[in-house]
DNA sequence: CGGGGGTTTGAGTCCGTTCAAAATACGTGG
DNA sequence: CCACGTATTTTGAACGGACTCAAACCCCCG
């Protein structure tokens, strides 16, 4: 079951997947109509508020959840309490595959950042559809197989990689999910993270994040104005990011 | 292509796979006997040497590798020319999933730790495979699902944990396919790293680690002696890697 | 017996954490 | 709309862990 907190929705959802604005962007543009169909049939819409959790790590796998809008952040705790953020989901995307898949526990709690909308697909019926729609299978074969999610977590957790560097490859990391053009070379984030949450994403405090960020500012790489964070230059972020010696490794 | 570096053997595999040992415990295991005699005839038998490189980051996919025997070490390097190792391969493994089913270069760089016979099952052979057996698909979502290399390298890699408990969080990672048990509650590994190979697992030099393996032989936690190291309770390592407080976090 | 890579030890420095306090932003109720 | 209380963010100073650079040591192999 979904975490008691949620606060499922009866009401239907504004359009019918074949409608949904995100159909033709996520793995579920691979079904066919009766296939759609179904999946709107079975899917369960549901509204959490920000800071309410929709799954738990530990917590059974029942199904998926697909994003219709807003934003959540996928969190581990480790034994010392330490929180570690290693992604953040935005609308289009759908998070709960890797639990189902596996038929483990979550491994992650999902926070929703902001007041959410969501498509609970349960267990049952998305098995109906896998046995239904072999490409469907496939689809998400590849659609977990390109989740950068852990591989990006290395570049952003790495300790022998300093802070101010660790924090520009989350700017990059996040530049397609947060952020817009700002013409000629610039770009306009808008974070839906608190500096605490950004700190558990790069591994560190928030006090050193803060010292960090002031870095940027003064070198005039991002400016930071709360949640906003606007680049004058974003080939400066990667020149930053990939500056170094790129001598091989002697086994 | 696999790399130009292999050491192709013409010489057929020692058993069909029907016979190979490991063949119970994979995710061939599903396959029927039409399905295993068509992966039979389609795979392509490979030794490599130790030091020698099995695919390289950046590289195209063209199968992927089944480990016969040996031990493989899977690596990236980042702009600064460090290198994170994130996943140590033993036999009976299967490499290369990721960038197959996501059909992009290889992610990481696979080396061969040891002499290593390998089964190269193609592009080709492997798509007829999966057009054929649905619920061979279906296993290796699975198998994907459950591939905990990226999670634990979150631990692993941790810049908020010292690095002791990185490396006995190591030890426990390793404990399934390094060790062996030492009653009544010890552990004998036998490691197919270096200490720099080891260091860059946990994310860290190879002095630094040198002077963790010290702190742990006095603590009588873990013993090494070269690439053996004697656990003269295991359960040691679980309090270590868990004590400390496990607060939740403040949002 | 003499390399040479791998590993350990040592000393100094820097980066990031910690603890504490000030400043700012935010939400709530008057 | 403003005042207030709370939470978040920033700043400061001191401490500690890990990195760096070097040098010594060790072991395996030729």
């Amino acid at each position: 079951m979904p975490s008691l907190m949620s606060t499922k929705s009866d009401r239907p959802l504004p359009q019918s997947c074949v409608d949904c604005w995100m159909h033709s962007r996520s793995e579920w543009r691979v079904l066919d109509r009766a296939g759609i169909t179904a999946h709107n049939r079975s899917r369960v819409a549901m509204d959490f508020q920000a800071g309410h959790i929709i799954f738990k790590q530990t917590e059974e796998s029942s199904g998926v959840y697909c994003v219709e809008s807003g934003h959540i952040l996928l969190r581990q705790l480790d034994a010392f309490g330490n929180e570690t953020a290693f992604r953040l989901i935005v609308q289009g995307e759908t998070v709960g595959w890797r639990s189902f898949f596996a038929d483990e526990p979550h491994a992650a709690t999902a926070l929703a950042l902001t007041s959410c909308r969501i498509c609970f697909i349960p267990r049952k019926a998305l098995n109906e559809l896998l046995d239904k729609y072999p490409h469907f299978t496939r689809q998400l074969l590849k659609t977990l197989a390109r989740d950068r999610g852990p591989a990006e977590a290395l570049l952003l957790r790495s300790p022998l990689l300093p802070v101010n560097i660790r924090l520009i490859h989350l700017l990059l990391i996040l530049r397609d999910r947060c952020s817009v053009l700002a013409p000629p070379d610039g770009l306009i984030f808008d974070l839906p993270l608190k500096r605490k949450q950004i700190a558990a994403m790069i591994g560190t405090r928030s006090e050193t994040l803060s010292r960090a960020i002031r870095e940027l500012k003064v070198n005039g790489v991002a400016i930071f104005q709360g949640r906003r964070v606007s680049v004058p230059d974003q080939r400066r972020l990667l020149e930053i990011a990939h500056q170094g010696t790129t001598s091989p490794p002697a086994n």
